[in-house]
DNA sequence: TACTAGCTTGACGTTAACGTAAAGGTCAAT
DNA sequence: ATTGACCTTTACGTTAACGTCAAGCTAGTA
């Protein structure tokens, strides 16, 4: 149990190269163990990396990725003034993520009607179409 | 009717700068007709800036913006190949948009499941805090 | 022991998406 | 006719997110 990994497996099972994982590092999003020089990787990093290319898949900066990650960190033992800015924090990543939400939404309804036309324009067309019907 | 407008204007008007718009119409995503040598911009421009900023929001690169822009282009007098071209890619970028609703869908559960927590520290803490109240 | 596989830290290169200055054209108003 | 507010093109600069060597350490194996 709690398996770890060597920064090419990692970089392995998430598709990802090794450099990417150093820098990453370097972004403050991964910190990995050391076994003498070489990087240990843990469930940890495993976490923290899935959430950051979720975050980059959606458009958010490697630093957005980051502030976004450590929102999932430990709360235990936080002062009230910083659960406050926590849940500020929050709500701040939930309008965006609403926003962009709509707009996937938006596009999705062009595609549908674009697809419409598209199958409108195949039924006329497809009895009396001049031309190649290979 | 059909108002057209300037480069600062129409930079104005969507909040970026004239150097962006200039590098879109490299680009190929705008394309103003000229008064001299001045760009003039219509409506059509003002629909693809549209779709090209929703597009960035989303994480898509200009060039996948140029690809999903060019798919609102007129259909009529498409031959039937190029017609079921689109439906492909109809069918791939609503791919992608459901998986990107589905991160957005994950991590708005996330946070959450994340404020929940904030809220149930809050309450236990509320009572006998130690330290500053303001 | 020599070799290979895998790890390390630099450090310079690259692409996308603009920013930013330079140098100049145009047109209405003073 | 000169000023000022726009516009133009050209071109080099910048930032993020890596890619791509180079040079070297290190642990297991033939």
């Amino acid at each position: 149990m709690n398996r770890t990994y060597s920064i090419s497996e990692l970089a392995e099972e998430f598709d990802v190269t090794t450099r990417t994982l150093r820098f990453y590092e370097d972004k403050g999003i991964l910190s990995p163990q050391r076994k003498g020089t070489a990087r240990v990787y843990g469930e940890r990093d495993k976490v923290r990396l899935r959430l950051a290319l979720r975050g980059k898949r959606l458009g958010f900066s490697l630093d957005d990725c980051r502030e976004i990650i450590e929102m999932y960190d430990p709360i235990a033992g936080n002062k009230v003034r910083q659960l406050r800015r926590l849940q500020d924090k929050i709500h701040e990543h939930r309008q965006v993520l609403l926003s962009k939400r709509e707009d996937i939404d938006a596009t999705l309804k062009n595609m549908a009607e674009i697809e419409a036309l598209c199958e409108q324009h195949l039924a006329t067309n497809s009895n009396n179409s001049p031309g190649n019907n290979s």
